[in-house]
Parts: C-alpha cells; sequence; structure tokens
DNA sequence: GGATAAACCGAGCAGTTGCTCGGAAACGAT
DNA sequence: ATCGTTTCCGAGCAACTGCTCGGTTTATCC
C-alpha cells in the first residue's frame, strides 16, 4: 500500500513523546464522542490529555490532523477485525455470518466512539468530511470482502452498492443501539441482524433458492387499515 | 396537544414581520444544509436572510430556538405528509405501501435538506439534541401509525421498535442517496425500499404467512469461503 | 559533565462567534 | 399631522477559538 502522508507534523523519536501522542489520541477520540468535533476544542482535548497546548501542536498540525491520524488508527483496527473475522469464516452458514460481522462492528463502534461524529461530520463539515471518508471506506471495503468470497457471481458494482448499503445500516442501528436504554441495546442489536439478513435476502437472493418460491413481499392485497 | 413553548421570544404583531420569520427561517434551512449548524453563523444566517442580525435576535432569542422554530415546522408538514399519505392506503398490498412510505420520506429529505444535519446533530451536539428529537418522534409516529392500522396483531412496545428502526434506516440510506452521483440516486432508494421490506418480512412476518415455510435466513451452510 | 537535540510548556495573539443595545424608520390609530 | 408601538438596524462587546512562539526541562550521546 502507498504510505499516506502523515498527518503529524513531526515524527517522534523518543519513547515518551509517542505515548504522548497516543494519549492525545485518547483523548481526542474521547472529546469528540462526548461533544462532537466543533465542541472539542483543541484546548479541552490537550488538558484531557493532561498535556499542554503547546505539546499538542508540537506534533499535529492542526485541529483536523487530529481528526485524520484519529482515522488511520480506526482502519488500522477495522482491518484488524475483518482480518480475525475472515480466518474462522469457512463453514458458517449466513445468518451466523451476518450474526459475526454484525457483532464484530458493534464492538467496533463500543470501543471507538469517536466513529460516530467522525462519519456524521463527513456528511456536513468539510474538515472532517477525508477522515470520515476514510474510515466508511475501510468498514464496507471490509464487509464487501467477505461478502465477495461467499458470493462471486454478483457483479462487483453491485456488491460495492449492497456493501455500502449494509454499511450505513450497520452504522444507523448501532447509533441507535447507544442512544436507547441499556436495556434495549441487544434487542436494536437484534433488529440490525433482522434488517441485514432481510436485506440481503431482497438485494442478493442466493441462486440455489431461486428455483423454490422465492420470499417476495406478499402481492395480494393483505387485511387491515 | 399541549402547546409547546413557543421558541419565540416575542410574537409579530405585524404581516411583514411574519413575513420576515419565515424568511430568516428559510436562510436557516439552506445555511443548516450547507454548511452544517456549527458552520452556520448567526451572522452569515441573517444576510443570507437579506436581514440584520439585530432583526434576527429581535424574535429568535438565540441559535438554537432557530433549529427549534424549524424543527417545529418540520413536524407540521411531516404531519401533513402522513395525513395525505393515509386517505389513500386502503387497498394496496405491503409492497406499495412501502413504495409509498419511502416514496414520502424521500420527498421530505429533499425538500427539507437542513433535517439531516438537524437529525445528525441531535446525537452529537447537546444543542440540537431537543430539535431533532422532536423531528425524529415525528417521523417514527407517522411511520408507526400506518403499521398499527395494518398490523394491530403486534404489540405496541414491540410496533415502536420496529418504526424506530425503519425510520432509522431510511434516515441513514437517504443521506446516502444524497451523497451519491445524481445518476445513482435512484437505485439507492430502490435499495432503501428492499431494506425496509426485507427487514419487515423477518421483524413482523404476516400471521397467514406463518403457514407454508417462512422465509428465513437458510440454515444450511452454503457454499463459497 | 557538558553539549546538542528532543520534548514540553502556557501566556497570549489574531480572528471569529453569539449576541446586545440604543436609536432610526415604518406602521396603525386617532 | 401626531403619537405610541412595532419593526428594523448594525456597530461593537465579551467570550472563546485555533494556534504561535520564546523559553524551560528532559533525554541522549561523547
Amino acid at each position: 500500500m502507498p504510505t499516506e502522508p502523515s498527518p503529524l507534523r513531526r515524527r517522534p523519536r523518543q519513547a515518551r513523546a509517542q505515548e504522548r501522542i497516543e494519549r492525545i489520541l485518547d483523548a481526542a477520540e474521547a472529546c469528540f464522542a462526548e461533544v462532537g468535533y466543533d465542541g472539542a476544542t483543541t484546548n479541552l482535548i490537550a488538558s484531557s490529555a493532561e498535556t499542554s497546548i503547546g505539546s499538542l501542536y508540537e506534533f499535529f498540525p492542526n485541529k483536523e490532523a487530529l481528526a485524520r491520524a484519529l482515522a488511520d488508527r480506526y482502519v488500522d483496527r477495522i482491518g484488524g477485525l475483518y482480518a480475525q473475522l475472515v480466518v474462522d469464516m469457512p463453514g458458517v452458514d449466513g445468518g451466523q455470518m451476518v450474526e459475526r460481522i454484525v457483532s464484530a462492528l458493534d464492538q467496533f463502534y463500543r470501543e471507538h466512539p469517536a466513529a460516530v461524529p467522525l462519519l456524521n461530520g463527513r456528511l456536513t463539515s468539510p474538515d472532517l468530511a477525508h477522515a470520515g471518508e476514510i474510515v466508511q471506506q475501510a468498514l464496507e471495503k471490509g464487509i464487501e470482502g467477505i461478502f465477495a468470497a461467499r458470493r462471486p457471481d454478483i457483479p462487483a458494482p453491485r456488491r460495492h452498492l449492497i456493501a455500502s448499503v449494509v454499511a450505513e445500516i450497520a452504522r444507523a442501528l448501532l447509533v441507535l443501539a447507544d442512544r436507547v436504554p441499556l436495556s434495549l441495546r441487544r434487542s436494536v442489536v437484534k433488529e440490525l441482524e433482522r434488517a441485514v439478513i432481510g436485506y440481503l435476502l431482497q438485494a442478493a437472493p442466493e441462486p440455489d433458492r431461486q428455483l423454490h418460491p422465492h420470499p417476495q413481499y406478499p402481492r395480494t392485497p393483505s387485511a387491515g387499515v
């Protein structure tokens, strides 16, 4: 892969500097998650990392670079997540596969709460557009890879669209799961599984199942209303 | 319904003031849509409405009240949307019903572009939390109402959960549809229909269809990977 | 221990933001 | 025409933002 231009202003030479950078990123993540990108002032991030504003700008040229660096860290972890997901994927059926992917995404969003403002921000804030895009593409690429291995019969562009849709649905419902009372969380995640399974059945019916009557929405008018 | 506390600082007595308020709201909507809530400065909104910052604050006590007023206007229009949707709903089958609801939501999001930052902002910005909640609840309530008329057999709490999930999926995919190249827009909306139909089949299978083999994801391991 | 570089610090600057306030203009009733 | 009320205006204030810079502290190497 081509080495991305590092968002760092200066490469750290000592271990403590590296640790400090990590602490700053952790603090940025927490602040973004709590008060959003615009709400998280650089001074707040610095003091939240128990360091000085000067040290923050020693390594990060500006606030946007913080988001970029955070996004890069996310991409790494998403890669690891899917790598682990793929190794024990052979031999599981479709439902279990969806369950595992959903569970992995769930874990990712829980462990990286700042992914939400990062991904939402991309929709409106030009500052976050790039950083959010990077993360979203990593998420989609992972889903698309797994899906491609299982369904090579589907043309690549359509696979890409389906992966985008699944990623968006997952993001939306995992955010909903976070906003809902804790006792309801699991049931929302369960609905997410149903949504993904239901969508895939409609959007990419398995070829061997097209022989017997395929589950489509009933065309007959039903009672009610 | 209990009269919500008006977000206006002072009630207008003359027609020109009412028109000015409307112009300010239109400008706020456009600005929020273009640069997001935080990016839209009050001065920008005022000059975009071709009025003065003083006039803006004559009626709106603060920036948040602008979002609130905008949200209230949205709630009104959502109500109208669903009312119109309900009158010609009897006699259509499930698939067509979903298609109409999706098309109505599509229309709403296209006509009210600021709904996106409003609803997304609710997830991170405390300022927008309330305004976004109001709009989202109106959207959900509409879906839930239609769904309740058709499926009275489903207990209310579960109906509410399903309505929330459908509303979230619709929001996520309509936002995606807006970001995608224009030529792809219609196909994303089509995927949204598939997602909603697929989800409903999984989450709320029609009772008369539970007799013959129900569309569930295949339990048998399939080929590939 | 001394020298050089790396890391750290925080007061404060330039620019921006939400918002105020005193007064001018337009309106409606008489 | 006159007067009280409503509407409109925009210069500018207090607070805050992202960020700089000169200087101190700490690590590394001989």
